[in-house]
DNA sequence: TAGATTGTTAATCGATTAACAATC
DNA sequence: TAGATTGTTAATCGATTAACAATC
């Protein structure tokens, strides 16, 4: 009478979570069979699954590009248990270069190359002011770099074969108008 | 002869943004018909059309709790020109409070219901530690904040008559890998 | 008027839901 | 075995695309 511990069903997960039981079998069997008729999905396999499909398993090594307010907040956050290492911070001012945040020593943006050469870094973050930001990320691309995660409110132009996430405040905080304006348009 | 300025057409849209021209007339008109017959979209009604549906015409008025890094580069970010202007910022520690940042002196949250019952604000951005966000959210509510722009990795709970937009740098970091996983199955 | 391009309807496509046979 | 719940197919729904009449 262990239940609820280590196994749950697709109806239950629906209830949790808001999709239809249907659409989560549906959706779970597209990336492979791991539940078990009349049973339902063992937690413990379902979370290794998921993590192996969205790549929670391994580690992530990341470099960051400006330690601006923005930067400090990222260095600051904690991503560790979720795999994500922030391996090497840089920023061009010679007053930043040499201190230490979070355990790492700021670089010289200059020496970017450098250390891409001689370290593996899976993600590099732009949090730089715009203005240089397409200017790294091509300096990022000759490196080798395959995600960027940029913060600067720029599209950057990359080849296909880089992937480019963008964090972008302004469009978020134009969600929150647009969603304030259609609750207020409800209301009405 | 002068074209390209002033008008443009589904058709042209279509090449700059992606989507279908089809799905570009059919969406807009969804919001009213401001196309002309063999002529296309006057580009200033069009801007203000759309400018109108997401609410970007008007002013909004900008709370801040949590002076941390975040906070901070969210209060130094230049949002004013699309209307957004940050009056107030909060924060409970003694030594940040009477500071000023970017032309804002920074108030003692203890202080933050004086002020939302003397000010109409619009949006309050949540910076603080995730321990203290849902809290606050409770007394946004009370206050009648209709929309809270979260950055703590927590799920808020709010009335539904309330607006909660995140920000997860988790979320977004998970989509890094997430794509770059993807996109390294592609190159195999 | 002729040409262009919208607004809008019809056709297609894909995604979600419902149903149920397989099976643990 | 009987009950439960998945994997998977069929039915439904919605969204996208194509087509074209309206009209500027």
């Amino acid at each position: 009478m262990d239940e609820g511990v280590d196994r749950i069903s697709s109806k239950e997960l629906s209830e949790i979570i808001g999709f239809s039981a249907s659409q989560i079998r549906q959706d779970f069997n597209n990336f492979g069979e791991f539940g078990q008729q009349g049973y339902g999905y063992n937690v413990v396999d379902l979370h290794r699954e998921i993590s192996n499909i969205i790549g929670l398993n391994k580690k992530y090594h990341i470099a960051l590009i400006g330690v601006g307010n923005f930067g400090t907040a990222v260095a600051k956050y904690s991503f560790k248990e979720m795999g994500f290492h922030i391996d090497a911070l840089f920023d061009n001012n010679p007053e930043k270069v040499g201190q230490v945040l979070n355990g790492v020593e700021i670089t010289d943006t200059n020496f970017l190359e450098t250390y891409l050469s001689k370290h593996d870094i899976d993600i590099v973050a732009i949090t730089t002011p715009s203005s240089v930001a397409q200017d790294l990320a091509d300096r990022l691309v000759i490196c080798g770099v395959k995600a960027i995660w940029n913060f600067a409110p720029v599209d950057l132009t990359v080849p296909d074969d880089v992937v480019v996430e963008n964090v972008s405040l302004l469009d978020s905080l134009m969600t929150v108008s647009y969603l304030l304006n259609e609750l207020k348009d409800a209301t009405v």
